[in-house]
DNA sequence: ATTATCTATAGATCTATAGATAATGC
DNA sequence: ATTATCTATAGATCTATAGATAATGC
């Protein structure tokens, strides 16, 4: 007890990593504060010392997870868009939603959610689009990125909603290898085969 | 006060058809049995008449709410691709989640609820599945019907979880472009232009 | 003296239950 | 007599606050 100050940054910082495994794990509202002090290792009555409220913290703890995800792709420049489709449409990633992308986690909750937590959502969303345009060598019309970040938020949405592991297996294997058809598809436009000529 | 046994009925389909209502509208936690209760113009006490607890009216009200999806697409027997993903990705679905899809409104909370509920999502989303598949006029191994049902997914998920409307708007139609380009391919396999081809 | 954190709790809510009430149906 | 529903409430939980405590920094 009595603290320096840069003790509160450090403390405020594993108040919001806490808060971003949290929210991952159990949604925006499967936990409380008491929780997430615990796992910071403070007390349940500290926390008004670093947030207004409940709501801050959760744009807070949005807004560290999708940037997370971010560093996991920036970190990894030269990363191409097979080994991105690979990476996220994985049973790794299906069966680990704690360190996972959290627009999958918590996408039918946020637009429930508060406007400073949905405007962080917005704001990381769009940055994604451009993200995959650049990374498909497009412009700034996203005709292909669009579909496919659809594609992916879908299939990893699905992949979690099916208990059924063949089905869920096959929804992941059936969407990258749609992407990954597609991607060849661009790179050679005179091969076979078509990608509609699947079943 | 005093009631018949068939009232008995009509109240539990009255309790059950609220909350198909209210979990698309605020989520599977987002609202107390006390105003499903309201909504079915029954008090509080009453439903532990219909329901052993909180679980089991969640699990009847999802299951609800994926019939009654069922029901549109199945009342309308002839209609097309084409029709079902111009509804389906259109900016009324967007902004009406209560009659709307419960696969999307859901999506990310499901995962995370007891093993009852999952197991009526699980069975209603491998029978959307063949339905798409037999649209497409495909057979059972959904290499086509698999992507689309994600696209479609992901697509209606993310326009919700943009609060800018220009780009909210431009996922609906990019998503819909694209499919209507891939099923027209299909018809068509010798056409131009390949779907690969966009930007 | 200031301040970051702690202990304790008020007030609001929510699930589930207990017992009362009034219409049904033998 | 049975039963569908109602009224009232116990017990658990959660957000937010009030006041105490102990390390920091002038």
């Amino acid at each position: 007890m009595g603290h320096s100050q840069e003790n509160k940054a450090n403390s405020r910082a594993k108040i919001v990593a806490a808060a971003a495994q949290r929210i991952r794990e159990s949604g925006l509202t499967g936990f409380s504060i008491a929780d997430v002090m615990k796992d910071a290792e403070l007390t349940h009555g500290g926390f008004y010392g670093h947030f207004e409220s409940r709501d801050e913290l959760v744009a807070a703890a949005l807004d560290q997870a999708l940037r997370e995800s971010k560093v996991v792709y920036e970190n990894n420049l030269q990363l191409s868009l097979k080994q991105i489709v690979t990476q996220y449409l994985s049973r790794a990633h299906r069966d680990e939603p704690i360190g996972g992308c959290a627009v999958v986690a918590l996408g039918s909750e946020i637009p429930r959610s508060d406007g400073e937590t949905r405007a962080v959502m917005d704001a990381h969303l769009k940055q994604y689009f451009q993200k995959i345009s650049s990374a498909l060598g497009g412009g700034d019309n996203h005709e292909l990125a669009i579909p496919i970040v659809c594609m992916m938020n879908g299939a990893l949405t699905l992949s979690r909603l099916l208990d059924d592991k063949a089905w869920s297996d096959k929804v992941l294997k059936e969407a990258r290898d749609f992407i990954l058809a597609l991607a060849a598809e661009k790179a050679n436009p005179q091969g076979k085969p078509r990608l509609a000529a699947r079943n």
